[in-house]
DNA sequence: GTTTATTTTAAACGATCGTTTGAACTGAAG
DNA sequence: CTTCAGTTCAAACGATCGTTTAAAATAAAC
């Protein structure tokens, strides 16, 4: 950590700012005003605005992804030994929890999974091409699992249902940071992995509801 | 439509760039020069931007959440009047369709659509607070109502679910506009009221899921 | 200590943003 | 025809954007 100090600085403000105000609403000076960095050094370390969004979500999702991947192919590898198919809540809870348990490992995680929540629903293609870049292959393995999974639902409906636990899980992350939507008192959720708990059976229940 | 002309020119417009390209990645002057008017005229007619992104969210959100106002309200009182609880599915229903009707009503009203779809997880105040000031009287009848009809699950559990399932709406909201996620075969629904008859049974499910 | 390579800095670049201005145009009322 | 409110228009406002430049500062190698 001793020469490319400014460059973690400028990676942890951008985080937390490209995930407060989003992506064009956020300004290099904005950036490196908050990491006490020159304006220019962000095109010096990163080479321009986009590689700096690409490089904070890289940053956390390659290591996030590649726990989901392990966890979602020693299901399909149990399931494939034991000849029983996998089940679809714990395959889901390989693809959601790891979200999750970053989030609690440091005070500042929050910040990413407010963005990563919000990236699906960039109206721009810059963030979201990034981010879906990141996480296709997981999509894909998942879908893969979930098809083992419920054998006797059409591949259509599941891919639409999957579509759904999507926007639950997204939908979720992001609101996590922000303000509670109906309830005020129901929000507040210091421990997330009890929102974990909740979100869970409700996604399983929805995949497996009957046709 | 002989004098504002102008105004209905701009309003169109402006509904389909912010839903393509997000509110703050769209220039007044895109929005002019796709409207054929003059720069100025948005100023002239709306006073700024942020109240003409107010008004293009108004003029379809009003009529779209009287609709759904009206037939919660019947669920609820059909349901009183019988003395049995509603049904989670009619109020969802209630909730949802007036979206898909309304898509399919012009050829141009999916863009408002993906704009909606997008408002909830918009970084920026301005938009999502516009949109929460139209939805939050509708969401508080819907979980009333939803209340009713799931007696046996607390509130803090009801809570969370509406929360998940507002998730999997707003999420296909936008996502019927966009490239498809995972299969590219699956994706393309050219009747969206296929996509509801999936997405109704999913929310149901998750909402009634055992504890 | 001198010479390299790396990093930081202040300043400026051209482009675009939302908004404002004041004159030109429009069409119906007097 | 003249008047006048309503509308359009070209032009400019100051501000901010992402990026570039070239010099200054720092660290590393010899």
């Amino acid at each position: 950590m001793s020469k490319p100090d400014t460059k973690h600085r400028i990676l942890d403000a951008a985080e937390r700012l490209f995930a407060d105000k989003g992506y064009h609403n956020t300004s290099l000076r904005n950036i490196t005003s908050a990491a006490k960095a020159n304006l220019a050094s962000v095109n010096y370390h990163f080479g321009s605005k986009e590689a700096l969004i690409s490089e904070v979500m890289d940053r956390r999702l390659a290591p996030i992804n590649k726990i989901r991947t392990e966890r979602l192919k020693a299901i399909q590898q149990t399931a494939r030994d034991a000849g029983s198919p996998p089940l679809a809540e714990e395959a889901f809870c390989a693809f959601i929890e790891p979200m999750f348990t970053f989030r609690e490992s440091a005070p500042n995680a929050r910040h990413f999974i407010a963005l990563v929540g919000r990236s699906l629903a960039e109206p721009d293609g810059t963030v979201r091409n990034i981010f879906k870049k990141q996480i296709m292959p997981v999509f894909q393995l998942l879908f893969e699992v979930i098809s083992e999974a419920l054998p006797h639902i059409p591949e259509k409906v599941l891919y639409w249902r999957l579509h759904f636990a999507i926007g639950s899980v997204s939908h979720t992350m992001h609101c996590l940071c922000s303000k509670p939507m109906i309830h005020t008192e129901c929000a507040p959720p210091q421990d997330s992995t009890e929102v974990l708990r909740l979100l869970l059976p409700f996604i399983t229940a929805g995949m497996e509801a009957p046709l």
